[in-house]
DNA sequence: CAGTGAGCGAGCTTCCGCTTGACTT
C-alpha cells in the first residue's frame, strides 16, 4: 500500500517532484486529458443539453490502466494537475475515470517547483472547482461544434478532407488578407537625401557628420534641382541636442516570444524550437515550455540575482517581475528560464546548446538594470533652402542589459545606422563632402513567418501555447498555405550625386521582394477564407475567441450556466450550417479572363479536381473543353487572359535529336524534357519551358546522361554500386542497402556487396 | 516521378488543448 499518491500532467515534473516528497509519496502523471469526446461522431448529445460523450482514446488506454493500478494501491489521492481550466477538467475526468472516492482524494495546486511550494499544496487541499470544469466542457464542446458542422460543409461545397476551425480558420484569414493587401500595394518612390559634411578639426579620424535631410523628395527632378541648391548653399549648425534614454530588457519568454526570437536569432521554425526546448525541459534544463506567463519564481529571482553579482557586479542587477499582457492568459506555469541560472553552458547537441543559451541570456538580462543611453540630434542648416539636414547618434552610457541581451525585430533592413557624432557647436560652418539623392521605393506590408504569425494569434488571444506549433502545421497540412522562399526581383533605382561641385546622376540595381521561410496562401486557402467570411462570418471574425473567452469566464466565475451559454450559441451557428448546405452553390474560385483571340472561345481558371485549372471553352453542345494546370507560384486570382493562355503552350516539340523528338512540358516535380521515355530535369533560374531552344535540350541531356555516368561507381548488373547525396550506397532491384563505414568502396567486389545486402536485410527484420 | 478535368457512389475526411512516445525513413 503506497500511503500518498500523486497525480500531476507531465512526467518529468512527476520526476522531479518525486524528489522532493518523502518516500511516503509516489508521483505518477497523466499524461495530459486522459479523456476527450469521441472522435468517430459529434460526441454531443446536442437534445439532452450538450451532454457530452467522453471516451479515453485508444492511445491512453495503457495510461489510464496504470493510473487505476497505481490508485487502487494507494491511500491517499493527490491530484495536482495545472491551475487553469484544462488542468481543473483533467482533475475531474481523472476522479471519473478512476472512480476516485472523494473522501480520500483532495485538489492540489502549486505553481513553482520547490519543496516549500509543494509542501504548501498538501498543507491546503481543496475540492474540484465544477465551474472551472464547466467552462472547459463549454469551450470543448464549443470548439468541436465549430469544427465538426463546418468541415462536412466544406467537403461538400468546397473539396474533400477540408478543415475550418476556431483558431485554424483565423490564422488562414490573417495570411489570406495580408496577401491581398500585398497584391493591391502600389509602390511609390521618392528621393532620400543623405549628406556627408566635414568639420574643421585637428581628428582627422572623426571629422565627418553623416545627415539626412528631414525632407524627401517626390521626384527626380525635385531631387536633382535640390542637389543643385546644396552646391551653393552655406551649411551651417543650427541646433544641437543632447538627451538622456533609458532601454530596459524584454520580459523573460513565453512559448510565443521564445518562438519569436528563436526564429530570429537562430532561424529555427516553429515546431523546431519546441522539440529542441522538450529536449532541455525533460533533461531538467528549462522550466515548462508550454506557458504563457512571464512570471519567476522567487527562487529564479533570487538565483538570477546572485548570477548577476558574481558575473557583473552590483550595479547590473535589478530584480524585476513582469506582469503577463497577453489576452486570455492562464498563468497555469512560470516564465520559460533554466533550471539553475547559475549553469551558464550546458552539454547537448548544438541546437540544444543555442538554444539553452538564448534562454539563459533572456532570463538574465530581465533581471539587469536599464541601459543608459545619451542620444545627440544636430541639425544643419542652409542659407539658400528650408530644408534642415539631421544626424542622429547615439552613445551608451551605461551597457546594463544588453551586456547579456538585445532583443530583435522583425524589420528585416534597417537601415538607421547610429553612431558616435563628433563634437561640434552651434553656428559652425560645414561643408559638404558629398549629397546624394537615392531613390527609395515603399514596401508592401511584410508577408507572415511562422513566428510572426503566432505572435499575432497571441495578440488577438486565439490559440495556446500547446497549439501555435501544431496550428501552423495544420493549416500547411491541408494545403491551405504553404511555407518557402522566392527569389525576389531586380529593379533599377536612380542615384543622383553631387560631389566637388558637380552633379552626375546614375542607376543601380536593387534586389527587392526577397522572401525567406515566408507563409504563403495557397488558392484553396483564399477560395475556403471567403467561403467561410461569406457564410460564417461570426466565426472567423478576429474578435470571436476574445467574445467567448469573455463568457467561459462567467462560467468559470459561477455567473453562467454553460449549458445554457453553448444553447444560445448553438442555435444561431446551427443555422448558418443549415442555411449554407441548402442554399449556397459549390465554391470553385471561378474567374472568367476573357475570350480566346483566335477562336473567341471563353477562357476561365477554377479550383479543379486536381488543383487549380485554366480552361478553354465550355462543356456541353457537343465541345470539348481544354484544361492546362496552373503553374506554381500563379494564383486564380492573380492570373491574367495571356498568361492562362500561355499555359496551353505546353507540352510542345522542340525539335528531333538523333532522329527522336525532344518534347518539353510541366509536370508535377517542374519543368522537363521528355527524350526516348526518359526526363530531364529543366535548371531551375534559368531555362524557361517556353523559350528552351533544341540546342540547349540537347546539352541537358548530355549533361544529365554524363553525370549519371559519374553516379555509377560498380556495375555488376544487377548489383550497382552508385554514388548519391549521401556518398556511394549499393542499389539491387530497386532497394537501396548502406555499405558499413570503414568499407574502401572502389575494392568492393560483387561478393562483398552481396554480403552487406544479407547482412542489412538481416538487421532490417530483427529491428521490426 | 513528369496525370489527370465521365459519372456514380460507398466510405472516409474534421475541431482545440493537455501531454509524450511509437511509428517509419
Amino acid at each position: 500500500m503506497i500511503e500518498n499518491l500523486v497525480i500531476v500532467e507531465s512526467p518529468a515534473k512527476a520526476k522531479t517532484i518525486e524528489k522532493f516528497l518523502g518516500e511516503d509519496f509516489r508521483v505518477i502523471s497523466s499524461f495530459g486529458h486522459i479523456r476527450d469526446l469521441a472522435k468517430k461522431n459529434l460526441g454531443i448529445d446536442i437534445k439532452n443539453d450538450f451532454s457530452p460523450e467522453y471516451e479515453i482514446p485508444k492511445e491512453k488506454i495503457k495510461v489510464a490502466g496504470d493510473l487505476r493500478k497505481a490508485a487502487a494501491e494507494s491511500k491517499n489521492i493527490w491530484i495536482a494537475s495545472d491551475e487553469d481550466r484544462e488542468g481543473e477538467a483533467i482533475a475531474w475526468h481523472l476522479i471519473n475515470v478512476l472512480n476516485l472516492d472523494l473522501s480520500t482524494t483532495r485538489r492540489i495546486v502549486f505553481h513553482e517547483i520547490t519543496k516549500d511550494a509543494i509542501s504548501n499544496a498538501v498543507l491546503n487541499p481543496r475540492q474540484v472547482d465544477m465551474n472551472l470544469v464547466n467552462s472547459q466542457q463549454a469551450r470543448r464542446v464549443l470548439d468541436r461544434l465549430v469544427g465538426y458542422e463546418i468541415s462536412p460543409v466544406l467537403w461538400k461545397k468546397v473539396q474533400p478532407a477540408l478543415s475550418a476551425g476556431r483558431v485554424q480558420s483565423v490564422a488562414v484569414r490573417l495570411i489570406v488578407e495580408r496577401e491581398r493587401e500585398i497584391i493591391t500595394f502600389k509602390s511609390e518612390s521618392s528621393f532620400r537625401i543623405n549628406g556627408m559634411f566635414k568639420i574643421d578639426t585637428s581628428d582627422s579620424e572623426n571629422n565627418i557628420i553623416r545627415a539626412e535631410a528631414s525632407k524627401r523628395f517626390p521626384g527626380e527632378k525635385d531631387a536633382l534641382r535640390f542637389l543643385e541648391l546644396c552646391s551653393t548653399a552655406e551649411f551651417r549648425i543650427t541646433g544641437i541636442s543632447i538627451k538622456p534614454g533609458t532601454k530596459s530588457p524584454a520580459p523573460p519568454f513565453t512559448t510565443s516570444t521564445l518562438q519569436q526570437e528563436a526564429y530570429r536569432k537562430l532561424g529555427f521554425s516553429v515546431a523546431q524550437t519546441m522539440a529542441v526546448a522538450q529536449k532541455l525541459y525533460e533533461a531538467g534544463k528549462i522550466t515548462y515550455m508550454r506557458t504563457d506567463s512571464t512570471n519567476l519564481s522567487k527562487l529564479a529571482l533570487a538565483k538570477s540575482r546572485e548570477v548577476i553579482l558574481s558575473e557583473f557586479g552590483e550595479k547590473y542587477s535589478r530584480t524585476r517581475q513582469f506582469k503577463t499582457k497577453s489576452k486570455g492568459a492562464q498563468e497555469a506555469h512560470e516564465a520559460i528560464r533554466p533550471t539553475y541560472p547559475d549553469t551558464l553552458t550546458i552539454t547537448g547537441n548544438q541546437n540544444e546548446r543555442k538554444l539553452y543559451e538564448l534562454i539563459w541570456k533572456r532570463t538574465i538580462a530581465s533581471q539587469m538594470a536599464d541601459a543608459e543611453v545619451e542620444r545627440t540630434t544636430i541639425s544643419i542648416g542652409m542659407n539658400n533652402s528650408p530644408v534642415l539636414f539631421q544626424a542622429i547618434g547615439e552613445v551608451i552610457k551605461f551597457d546594463g542589459f544588453l551586456k547579456v541581451y538585445a532583443e530583435s525585430t522583425d524589420i528585416e533592413n534597417n537601415e538607421d545606422e547610429k553612431y558616435i557624432i563628433p563634437a561640434v557647436k552651434k553656428d559652425m560652418l560645414l561643408h559638404y563632402d558629398s549629397i546624394s539623392a537615392t531613390q527609395k521605393y515603399t514596401s508592401p506590408p511584410p508577408r507572415y513567418t511562422e513566428a510572426s504569425l503566432v505572435k499575432k494569434l497571441e495578440e488577438l488571444g486565439i490559440g495556446r501555447p500547446s497549439t501555435y506549433a501544431p496550428t501552423i502545421s495544420t493549416i500547411q497540412n491541408r494545403g491551405y498555405v504553404l511555407k518557402e522562399d522566392r527569389p525576389g526581383e531586380k529593379r533599377p533605382i536612380t542615384v543622383i550625386s553631387l560631389s566637388k561641385g558637380k552633379v552626375s546622376t546614375t542607376s543601380r540595381i536593387e534586389s527587392t521582394g526577397k522572401e525567406k521561410s515566408k507563409l504563403f496562401p495557397q488558392d484553396i486557402g483564399m477560395i475556403v477564407n471567403d467561403f467561410l467570411i461569406e457564410n460564417f462570418s461570426e466565426i472567423v471574425d478576429y474578435n470571436f475567441t476574445a467574445e467567448v473567452e469573455e463568457q467561459f469566464d462567467k462560467i468559470a466565475e459561477g455567473r453562467l450556466k454553460w449549458t445554457g451559454m453553448l444553447d444560445k450559441f448553438y442555435s444561431s451557428f446551427h443555422k448558418m450550417v443549415e442555411n449554407t448546405l441548402e442554399k449556397k452553390d459549390r465554391k470553385t474560385g471561378i474567374r472568367i479572363l476573357g475570350n480566346h483571340p483566335e477562336t473567341g472561345e471563353q477562357v476561365s481558371v477554377k479550383m479543379g479536381r486536381y488543383g487549380p485549372v485554366a480552361q478553354i471553352g465550355e462543356s456541353g453542345n457537343g465541345t470539348k473543353p481544354r484544361f492546362a494546370s496552373l503553374g506554381k507560384n500563379q494564383l486564380l486570382e492573380t492570373i491574367n487572359l495571356q498568361e492562362a493562355l500561355n499555359l496551353f503552350r505546353l507540352p510542345r516539340s522542340v525539335g528531333m535529336h538523333e532522329g527522336d523528338e525532344m518534347i518539353v512540358g510541366v509536370g508535377k516535380f517542374g519543368p522537363y524534357i521528355k527524350y526516348k521515355n526518359k526526363f530531364y530535369s529543366l535548371k531551375k533560374g534559368i531555362d524557361d519551358p517556353y523559350s528552351v531552344t533544341l540546342e540547349r535540350a540537347i546539352e541537358i541531356v548530355k549533361e544529365k546522361s554524363e553525370s549519371d555516368k559519374k553516379k555509377v561507381l560498380k556495375d555488376f548488373g544487377d548489383i550497382r554500386v552508385l554514388n548519391g547525396r549521401f556518398g556511394p550506397y549499393i542499389v539491387k532491384e530497386k532497394e537501396n542497402f548502406r555499405i558499413p563505414k570503414g568499407t574502401e568502396t572502389d575494392k568492393l567486389t560483387k561478393e562483398d556487396c552481396i554480403r552487406i545486402i544479407e547482412q542489412s536485410k538481416k538487421t532490417r527484420k530483427s529491428s521490426k
